[in-house]
DNA sequence: AAATCTATGTCAGAATGCTTACATGAGTCA
DNA sequence: TGACTCATGTAAGCATTCTGACATAGATTT
């Protein structure tokens, strides 16, 4: 029955992400992946698309789309091994910050019925859960 | 951060479903859909792709797969409206039995670390997310 | 009764993401 | 040094799911 609740508020709130993200022309993949080369700069693409839980082929052609935007740069040739170092560009970064702050807003939205107490609370059991699954395999 | 629990979580947990849902030659959104079949039987089309979160077309398309198999039968014409009452055979009944057998496992697996307050708590916490995000338009 | 609205099933096409496969660069070990 | 292992990037094909569109059956409205 949780993984049906899980399933439900992952469909709600992704819903809510596009929509919302639908009016920056980001769909919400492409989001989370502007985000994550926020927090990791010169992350490569597989590095990506284990943080986005998406194969690195997927995170490949996400990729070249922003990088066909102007959003992200990936330079031709690697300095050393292959991996290819992305950054956010200046006009990445900008629809970043309009993309980030739409998104905040979501999820105030779906925790706005919880205090802070409980929220410490979910965020802190959901990692259980997180563990419990991933133990055995990282 | 809780949107990326929420997404890492499912995506952990859809990939231990598909892996043990593989050795029964089942998909993850084909069990959810016998699952709601054992729950609802002679269901819609329509009324299975609302309770999977799927659009009508994607059920119809999952269902054309598990009538081939003979896991579930429907009326070629509808009585009444168009809506087709779709039930679980025989075969579909105990293919369903083993599979839920396994995704009870990897449910329990997922809430091991938590006593059953924390469990409770977490299944109220979820609700009332759901309820913020599709408070007016539901 | 006629028109309109709503819900359903279905088709066609596009978008998305995955699986399989291959080539390359770097580290490890005999 | 040479063989092996591992991680990375990339390409091709397939599976899944969505969007858009259309026809039909029943309910509602006029």
């Amino acid at each position: 029955m949780l993984g049906y609740q899980l399933k439900h508020l992952q469909s709600a709130l992704r819903s809510r992400m596009d929509e919302s993200l639908r009016e920056l022309g980001l769909s919400t993949p492409q989001y989370v992946c502007l985000e994550q080369l926020r927090r990791r700069p010169g992350a490569s693409n597989s590095e990506l698309a284990r943080r986005g839980f998406v194969t690195r082929q997927t995170m490949n052609t996400l990729l070249r789309g922003l990088q066909d935007r102007g959003l992200v740069t990936r330079p031709e040739k690697a300095e050393t091994g292959r991996a290819l170092p992305t950054t956010l560009t200046d006009a990445g970064g900008q629809l970043l910050d309009r993309a980030a702050e739409r998104i905040a807003r979501i999820q105030e939205r779906m925790i706005s019925r919880l205090d802070s107490a409980q929220r410490e609370r979910l965020a802190g059991d959901l990692e259980l859960c997180i563990a419990a699954l991933e133990e055995g395999e990282g």
